[in-house]
DNA sequence: TGTACATCAGTGAACGCGCGTTCACTGATGTAC
DNA sequence: TGTACATCAGTGAACGCGCGTTCACTGATGTAC
């Protein structure tokens, strides 16, 4: 019997296991999205015990209402990458509807590849109804992204002035509601070629009725 | 002590049950979407003990996927229903888009005042996939009604035929899309006037697009 | 018309499961004097 | 520099809950002879 020589601490060192939690929600959204964002199996995946998490969020929702704004962040954070990928210079309207076309299929991307992390991003809890345009310094929304999509498009002189006020809400409309229906609606399970002509079809469309 | 006369016969005509309990689920998906189809409830309401389902269904899920299919056919009613009461006569291209409108209308107009059903529509389990065509002699799914309404426009010369195939998936997602962000996601408690503007919007944007 | 029997929709009791959450506790850390 | 103390992030044990599902059963119904 060899006791042990120094009981380990189990104290961690200031919000580790706090922002641990966090990842390890992302990591069980990812693979099974919101539902599949249990207290329990979080704490386990941290190392610490159940009722630990209280110290740290007030109940399972708000550890889901975190994990679901680090979710939206990755979305964003894929369609800030995609647009800033492509190549400028030619002609300015050309370009701007690239670029929009881009943060599309950033966004129709996404959904495809981390479906988990997509449901997840729009299963937020009641709180923060509408809250599509707040910020508060951190990194843009997919919705603010969108908008600066579409005043590239003002500016190129693509699209109408007077057309552009909300223009937002159809476009993601057509975006989220492609993204949803492929991922986990009526065309989940349909053939990746044929997503890929949806898709073209789709940014066609938008153009055209923006 | 009065010894019950008649111990009433336990014995329901056949397939009453089975009945009763998609019935049952529909209600608890209406007032919860498709996880409140629980089985145990179901039971509770059509007055039958838990197991007694399992005569019926092979599990939970066999239930859920009933009440999808009859959650899907109520919406696909609404839709019907709502086209139907648009006038006719007047000028045919007009009345075309109007037609397909009123389509676009009632899903969305299902979508806000039978969220429950709406949802569970769309939440069939893994069997079927891609099954947005099958109308095995039942009354005509959502999608060949957009199908239809798309044809007419052909019809009446406001959509060119070679735009027409395939024509159904981007108008489907733009509509579906406004549903989801509207009835579920971000834009969830949006004022109802705000809502009916974006609706128009949208039909405007179809119109340009299709 | 009557009897024997197979069918099968229901009962009653129980199972294991994993969840979220609460309680009283302990012991290391950081602060005030 | 040392000591007393408050703070608070962790522990350990337990709770009630409702779920889906399985088992062996019973007794009414319909059929074959």
């Amino acid at each position: 019997m060899i006791a042990a020589p120094h009981p380990p601490s189990r104290r961690r060192p200031a919000g580790q296991v706090r922002s641990a939690l966090i990842a390890a929600g992302l990591e069980l959204a990812q693979a099974g999205g919101p539902d599949a964002v249990v207290l329990r199996e979080a704490t386990r995946r941290v190392g610490v015990v159940p009722n630990a998490a209280y110290r740290h969020f007030a109940d399972r929702d708000a550890l889901l209402a975190e994990v679901c704004v680090a979710a939206m962040d990755q979305l964003a954070g894929r369609m800030l990458e995609q647009v800033a990928a492509v190549p400028g210079g030619g002609d300015a309207k050309q370009a701007a509807i690239a670029r929009l076309g881009a943060l599309g299929v950033a966004y129709l991307d996404f959904a495809t590849q981390e479906t988990g992390l997509f449901e997840t991003a729009f299963a937020v809890p009641r709180h923060l109804e509408y809250a599509g345009d707040t910020a508060d310094g951190h990194r843009p929304t997919p919705f603010q992204l969108l908008g600066r999509g579409l005043d590239e498009l003002v500016t190129a002189g693509v699209l109408p002035a007077e057309r552009r006020p909300d223009a937002e809400y159809p476009v993601w409309s057509s975006v989220h509601g492609m993204a949803v229906l492929i991922t986990q609606g009526p065309l989940r399970g349909v053939p990746g070629q044929f997503a890929r002509q949806l898709t073209d079809q789709l940014l066609a469309f938008i153009a055209r009725g923006v």
